[in-house]
DNA sequence: CGAATTTGACCGGCGC
DNA sequence: GCGCCGGTCAAATTCG
């Protein structure tokens, strides 16, 4: 890895960092719903018109939630975040030329894509810690420069992204991300009977204790993903050390028998979250192939306003 | 030799 | 209906 991309991965772990401070209020209910049994997580955005069982009182509480998670945090949040990440940064110098920029008319629930642009800084190289396989390369009308098409490599992920040059300004990347990183919801998807955790995932499922058993319907997997993600790796030591041992057997069998290939670790605690253990590169789980459980998605324990977007190798 | 990438063919949506 | 264009597929090629 270079540097550059440990660079990248400070910039938006500050981001998430800041914005984090500025939903607080989200971080305390969201931690509420995951040790709440009764009360649905997952809620289908424009589906939820048909509570199955939740209590009238929870509803107002479940549409804000489901609120916020799906419309995502807005472009001006990033920015802010950015802003004061990068006047306070030691790396200010080369993070400031990382700028985001919106151009698909806001977190709407049809089109879910977001485009990143990046200062490429000269090696061309940027890395947000997921692996992609690299599917097509078509030249563009009226631009000199190919755009290449990437596709997850978890073969049970929809997430996609797309790079090009832009025609402006060589250095500067126009990376656009569609698609969930679904690996974190497989445990809610409706396979087999529920049953109770195994012991493989106690460790983990402590952290979560996210309502397992819930007959809800789950998000279509195959279809197309009705709200967009950006990708969360984990940020904190602490992260690091619980995905560390799964990563190392390689895999992890959910309560409904599937690969857990992405661990939803998603509580953090707020005071873990510092500068040396969520930014370099020494969380090993990290850089994992795409088959161990170290991909994380914007998963519902994270904040709306989590917004990190690494950087990946072009 | 397996994994990753390249690249031309193919397909579907959209505008004329 | 036709052609253009962006997106995807898959065989061939390259890479490690």
């Amino acid at each position: 890895m270079l540097s550059s991309d440990a660079q990248f991965d400070l910039v938006y772990s500050r981001v998430i960092m800041e914005t984090e401070k500025a939903s607080s209020w989200f971080e305390d209910e969201l931690v509420r719903e995951l040790f709440d049994d009764e009360t649905p997580l997952f809620v289908l955005p424009q589906e939820n018109t048909e509570p199955k069982s939740s209590p009238a009182a929870n509803e107002e509480t479940v549409d804000r939630l489901t609120s916020a998670i799906y419309s995502g945090p807005t472009i001006g949040d990033i920015e802010n975040a950015l802003s004061m990440t990068t006047q306070k940064d030691q790396y200010s110098e080369d993070l400031s030329q990382a700028r985001i920029s919106l151009l698909e008319g806001g977190f709407g629930k049809l089109d879910h894509k977001y485009t990143l642009k990046i200062k490429s800084l000269g090696n061309g190289m940027a890395d947000d810690g997921y692996k992609w396989r690299k599917y097509g390369q078509k030249s563009i009308k009226n631009s000199p420069n190919p755009r290449s098409y990437y596709k997850c490599t978890n073969p049970r992920c929809s997430a996609k992204k797309q790079v090009e040059r832009s025609c402006e300004d060589p250095e500067t990347l126009i990376i656009t991300y569609e698609g969930l990183h679904l690996h974190f919801a497989y445990p809610y998807f409706q396979m087999n009977p529920p049953m109770k955790k195994q012991k493989t995932l106690t460790t983990i499922s402590q952290v979560n204790s996210q309502p397992q058993e819930t007959q809800r319907q789950p998000q279509d997997v195959h279809g197309s993903p009705s709200n967009f993600n950006f990708e969360a790796p984990p940020r904190t030591f602490d992260d690091c050390r619980l995905l560390e041992p799964a990563a190392e057997q390689g895999l992890v069998i959910s309560p409904q028998g599937l690969l857990e290939d992405v661990v939803p670790l998603t509580i953090r605690n707020p005071s873990a979250t510092n500068v040396s253990s969520n930014t370099t590169s020494s969380c090993s789980s990290y850089r994992s192939p795409p088959t161990s459980p170290s991909s994380l998605s914007w998963s519902p324990g994270y904040s709306p306003l989590c917004f990190d977007m690494g950087l990946h190798s072009i």
